[in-house]
DNA sequence: ACCTGAACACCGTTCAAGT
DNA sequence: ACCTGAACACCGTTCAAGT
């Protein structure tokens, strides 16, 4: 049952899930413009009267990604406190995310709404449980949980994690204890 | 004063110097092997007498910047015992660097022995720190260390930090600061 | 031996032509 | 209106020909 002529959402979809189908972890190199429009069954200009340039598919698919992240996590981030079961959870299915998309995530920045709304939207949790956690320096909080979430994703999804062979599930457990314990230090020092 | 026909030693340096001026952040898309060529005053088919691949270049290109920053850190290695303040040392070079050679660094794996034994140089270094200052878990530190240096590497080098407005230097202060705190903590309870 | 650049392969993007 | 693929631009890599 072929899409047909002129349903511009059905087509959209066959190219949106094409595109879903060839990100494999190579990041934008997996995705091939002449792959897509065969796997979605539509002519190789096709594509582009949907999605202006390879980038903005690439984007379209990742804020697709981010939101399912906040749905899936969603019941947890309202009934769990205990941070460290947060940033374990959390850091795990963005490695996910990241062992999808590769490493190619700056080009996003140049790609616009859609794309932030969904960033915007993660980092508003993440920065309202930090703050229900009672720890300060919020936003220096949130950039070092940010970049030990990416630097992670990124050590496990690299060839350098054959360097120093942990696996994944003590090496967040790890960093959450450590991460966390030491925010906690800095606020007890602070608060009093 | 052209490099002479047939000085092999200084025709490499040539290329290797004209492929150093064009790195600029942009990773592997920046360093283009037409641009490198003219450059280096050499054919286009004689880089590839000289390097295999622009892989191949681009890494010689940083495992040479890799020795680079060893060799800058010896002195602070050698004399200062201050975990917090080697972070910062460390994180703030390693910074320039990812800077210059942008996300593409995994491809370095393919690319054999010369950058892995910088790496693995200074892996040994920073392993040895670590057991000096007494943290169990030495794998697991060097890990979670390696991960939020290249984290926070990624995240000031990326358009994400203009979602979060804050410096570089207070950023790597206060992960040097939480993260150092939460390994002693660790370490106080495993030690009694 | 060492060097060279025309030629090939590949892939993102455009656009004149098709329905 | 919407769709199409031949054609263009770009860039990594090769190789037959040059010295």
């Amino acid at each position: 049952m072929r899409t047909k002529w002129g349903d511009r959402a059905a087509r959209r979809d066959d190219i949106v899930r094409a595109g879903r189908s060839l990100l494999r972890g190579d990041g934008l190199a997996a995705l091939q413009m002449r792959d897509v429009a065969r796997r979605a069954g539509v002519g190789l200009g096709t594509v582009y009267t949907y999605f202006p340039t390879k980038e903005a598919l690439y984007a379209a698919l990742y804020a697709e990604r981010l939101d399912e992240l906040l749905t899936d996590l969603a019941p947890q981030l309202s009934s769990t406190t205990d941070l460290e079961e947060l940033f374990v959870l959390f850091a795990t299915k963005y490695r996910d995310i990241y062992a999808e998309f590769g490493k190619d995530l700056d080009v996003l920045a140049a790609v616009g709404h859609q794309l932030t709304s969904s960033s915007l939207r993660v980092l508003g949790q993440t920065r309202t449980i930090i703050e229900n956690a009672g720890i300060p320096d919020t936003e220096l909080t949130l950039t070092l949980l940010w970049s030990t979430v990416t630097g992670l994703a990124d050590h496990f999804t690299s060839a350098r994690h054959q360097l120093l062979r942990n696996t994944w599930d003590e090496t967040v457990r790890f960093a959450a204890r450590t991460v966390v314990r030491g925010l906690v230090a800095e606020h007890q020092l602070h608060g009093g």
